[in-house]
DNA sequence: GTTCCAAAAGTGGTCAGACCAAAAACTTCC
DNA sequence: GGAAGTTTTTGGTCTGACCACTTTTGGAAC
């Protein structure tokens, strides 16, 4: 194989190629893509390339590989990865910032955004908090991101969630009342009511 | 090379080692790791394994490898990791109003963020709005993003904002008066000014 | 026809060796 | 001491060879 750019690498190209050809197939998760060696023909290239690419694909999650069956697309759900990013990347302390950071700024507005989706749902937030007595933090605001009704937001907060567990390892249960605040503002649509149930909330847990 | 565990793969536990290596040696982001085929006699492995571990690693943008000079460790700050989840996941029609909606989101986050940064630190944004005739959209918020002191909205951002273009493809150039408002507020940290400002700028370049 | 089992084929996992291309290190010559 | 040429090192890629495991196949026995 030929690199469409010269100084591009053949395993780059051949995750390039493997991109189109999931979207050409509309291949989904679980299904099966060629062997490497089918790979390795129809793309002219070398196993070893080819390999380099799945492999590469492999520790981000993306795909599985089975001894004696074949290669299969996963559903993405990036644990290795962030596994991999925190004990390896985010040693340092700013990044630790920046991604707490973040995370805030994300939750604050899952919160506004699951409000403005929710408008004239009819939906209470509140009966789910109260219907537990315990709730564990990550499970309240996945269950914000999920009203979002936003994927990409909804991944991105799942994906600060790994991260930021990779490095605090504890994860938060709190009473269920400390979620109630929130819920009712989120019920009830009002932003400044959410700002601040948020914020208290914030405080509360000590983030 | 034999894996620890029967089942785990060579490669894996080649990049375990490289963790724990550069863990060891103190080795930074910069710094250069030992040669493919010195890692392959050290590691008793094929350099073919050695190879899919640190192309996995590269993929993840935590290695940059030089051909005839080595292969070195990068600093966190280049994740590739957002990147791969858009391009790949990121097909349908849904995703892509998605992307428009958390474009608004993280920029309004930015602008708040920069607020907050910039406190008392005397930096004009206005001035430097003053200073062009047109002004790239994308030019603007990129600056805000800077300010924003945040390296992961920063690059959220970046992505957000290329994924857009790949869809729109057109390039937003307006009058460097309609961001003269938002920088004022900005630079005046009204949060509320700052919310209505960029508010109406979206209304005025129509989103 | 059905069942069961062994052989064959397919697939990922790994290694060794070969060659190329680019950069760096070294030598030679002025 | 500096410039030019040669050798070495290093990543980039391909090929072919095994191994281990799974699925498929093709009979043989019932």
């Amino acid at each position: 194989m030929i690199p469409s750019d010269r100084g591009t690498k053949v395993y780059i190209e051949i995750v390039k190629q493997l991109r189109s050809m999931i979207e050409k197939d509309g291949l989904k998760a679980g299904d099966k893509i060629p062997s490497e060696r089918e790979l390795s023909e129809r793309l002219n290239a070398g196993r070893s390339s080819v390999r380099e690419a799945l492999r590469a694909l492999e520790l981000l999650g993306l795909i599985e590989t089975r001894r004696g069956e074949g290669t299969f697309i996963r559903d993405f759900h990036g644990n290795q990865l962030v596994q991999l990013l925190g004990t390896f990347v985010l040693q340092d302390e700013k990044a630790r910032k920046d991604v707490a950071e973040t995370k805030v700024l994300i939750e604050m507005n899952c919160l506004l955004l699951a409000a403005k989706k929710c408008r004239g749902k009819g939906f209470r937030l509140k009966e789910w908090v109260q219907a537990q007595r315990m709730l564990e933090d990550d499970r309240f605001f996945q269950k914000v991101a999920e009203l979002a009704d936003n994927y990409l937001v909804c991944r991105i907060w799942q994906i600060l969630k790994d991260y930021n567990h990779s490095l605090h390892v504890k994860k938060s249960i709190f009473p269920a009342e400390w979620y109630v605040r929130l819920a009712e503002a989120l019920d009830a649509d009002s932003e400044d009511e959410i700002r601040s149930a948020y914020d208290a909330l914030r405080k509360l847990s000590e983030y």
